[in-house]
DNA sequence: TGCTAAATAGGAATGATTCCTAAACAGGAA
DNA sequence: TTCCTGTTTAGGAATCATTCCTATTTAGCA
């Protein structure tokens, strides 16, 4: 997606949200991502621009965009939130080796039912659906004995 | 799902687990959860009968059955892990007002094949769908007018 | 019964996220 | 254009789930 700034400033305007130049580039830099980065790397691709931006308001900008819908969150295991401008309807490939989150956009994906057994009066909204596996670098660099537990804290998934 | 201790026992020397009162307590309170409890909610139901127990222990315990594979981390939002016993392939609807995680088992979520557009070398292990929504008690006490930012940092989800 | 590695408990540390607040600013009104 | 007001920003402090560290205890085997 290639997003000019002053398509930015509609979207934003459309929204009832005001336009500054930190929201613009925490944004631009999210749309013109697939990395689904985290605060905390948005903060860091956009600091050099901004020197004095704050992480807080990486936050901030993210809460907002994500209540206006301009964004979504994404989640692999509960340690940080990442996030997504990619607002067509698709769906995740995470690898558990590197933790890289793919989209996917593949439509027979998109035509998932309600599925039965629910309460009658529990309103589906939307669903995703996360694809979890090994890419191709992790899968080689995997040694064929690292299911032994090394006798410390077990990792995450 | 009913386990006698004896039963816990018996899968806990078959992954190579010690059996201790503290970790069979705790996963007992698990397998006859539906509510996908976090640690906090194990770590209060256990403590009443194990007044020692630390919430350290609950962690660790946890880390050690997902290892084994007897229990599965489900995550909604990055906020707190929250842990199923529930090994038989199963998917999950979650209530974005009270954050209930309800089990769906429906056969025809199994089915899914490998998406299409992936690299080739990756190896998909498994996959869950997610569906969100609003359960019916939230769903009647949700305002019309919920809608309308009240001027604080927006909320989660 | 003794040994040893694993498990436990407790306290401290970490780290992502949120809260609080004062100053700066965007955008509409005059 | 200038002024006003509510929003946004930055910075520091606070929160809270989770992990780390460590000494003590214990399960399970020899």
């Amino acid at each position: 997606m290639n997003l000019s700034l002053d398509d930015i400033q509609q979207k934003f305007r459309g929204c009832g949200l005001k336009s500054t130049p930190q929201r613009t580039a925490i944004y631009q830099a999210l749309v013109h991502s697939t990395a689904h980065p985290t605060a905390e790397d948005l903060f860091a691709q956009v600091s050099p621009a901004y020197p004095m931006l704050s992480l807080n308001t990486v936050y901030y900008t993210l809460g907002v965009l994500r209540t206006a819908g301009l964004v979504q969150e994404v989640n692999i295991g509960h340690d940080r939130a990442r996030f997504d401008a990619n607002l067509s309807p698709h769906h995740h490939v995470i690898c558990l080796g590197c933790q890289t989150i793919l989209d996917v956009m593949d439509p027979k994906l998109n035509r998932l039912t309600s599925p039965s057994g629910l309460p009658r009066d529990f309103e589906i909204t939307n669903y995703q659906v996360a694809f979890r596996g090994y890419c191709g670098p992790c899968r080689r660099s995997q040694s064929p004995m690292t299911t032994s537990s090394s006798g410390k804290r077990p990792v995450s998934q």
